[in-house]
DNA sequence: CATTATAGTGTACGAACGTTTACTATGTCA
DNA sequence: TGACATAGTAAACGTTCGTACACTATAATG
């Protein structure tokens, strides 16, 4: 009984840690950490998250600087869907993960391209998704690639047989490109993103 | 010319701050900027970071400390596909965003689920994309939900007509679902992501 | 009951913090 | 040439930092 109420404690204590660096993109220093806490000391704080270094839940560098965990990745991984799905309820030992860290290999040569137009919808890149795209990729065979076709850009399925570097949209009302004379590639898509709501 | 070098100069300085930030998760203090500009005097550094922030590449929160701001934001934005592709030269004056902020309204409720099965294919949902459930949004006509299903949890397209509710996939392979007694929807799918590489 | 843990207060210490001022080179420009 | 801006060094300020130690009050335990 104490130990759950315990255990909410703590939880809420990390979340408030987890606003303040939502609220100001930094960890807050033991001091400010106390007053976060409604403590008078802020060695009261210390000692609260020198338990929660041992838990695991929160963890600091050399020079004693907390440092922003898994406490803020943003989203929690559960399983595959078929695999079961778990109760609300059971929220601790959660795996999380940050889709940016997670999509983003080269974060200098990456960029956000808005889709238009139904040229890739076989592939289930839609109107409207946005796709990453890496401009530091070779492409091969079976990439997705954005290039420059009659001085507009497309996105199209990338293939090379020999010398020869064909074109292909996945959608059967288009037709394959087989390139005149330059072919200019802007990049590899290396993901694709669809926001609902 | 020497314009042009001092934005290069410019350039690098912040592309170190961004690496540290990487490394250390973190933004550096005006000594550690020093070091990491190779300069003597942290003063050297508070001066120039003085005039990024002139420039409005960096900022400060009201304690002093810099803040991670657009230069951390893992992806640069560009336009749609089909206005132009910016050349790869033309890197500046770029809008930044991250995709974690993007896609996500409610942190603590939302999970990242593995899809499997194709059941919502013709919705451009594959198996093996990751869709963001949020697990607060209450489901409305059109939108797609995970629930249970004969003690299995799946995609569907939610419909509600009157008093009656149905369950819609979007694969002409499987049938339309009619609800006999319980619905248990775990949540609303507010996103789709796929990563290719 | 005495004992031991727990949770928080208060104070202290050296180091690091952000910021200011003074100073030195090295160019630039009229 | 002389005046002036630029880029960096150096030292100093009050404050805050992370950390440590001593102490108190309350609760749990044998």
């Amino acid at each position: 009984m104490q130990l759950l109420m315990l255990k909410g404690d703590i939880k809420d204590r990390i979340e408030k840690i987890r606003k303040f660096y939502l609220r100001n993109k930094r960890m807050p220093s033991y001091s400010e950490a106390a007053s976060l806490f409604g403590f008078r000391s802020k060695n009261a704080a210390y000692k609260l998250i020198g338990k929660l270094k041992d838990l695991g839940l929160v963890s600091s560098d050399e020079k004693g600087k907390l440092l922003p965990g898994d406490l803020n990745n943003p989203v929690k991984l559960l399983g595959s869907i078929s695999a079961g799905f778990p109760s609300p309820a059971e929220e601790e030992l959660q795996d999380t993960m940050s889709l940016d860290e997670y999509l983003i290999n080269n974060p200098t040569s990456t960029y956000l391209l808005k889709v238009e137009g139904d040229s890739m919808i076989d592939a289930g890149i839609h109107p409207g998704d946005l796709v990453l795209v890496d401009k530091s990729v070779v492409p091969k065979t079976g990439d997705i690639v954005i290039a420059q076709v009659d001085d507009e850009w497309t996105l199209k399925y990338f293939e090379k047989k020999g010398r020869a570097v064909y074109l292909r949209p996945a959608n059967k009302k288009y037709p394959l490109i087989k390139p005149k004379q330059e072919l200019i590639i802007g990049g590899v898509v290396i993901a694709n993103v669809r926001k609902y709501k």
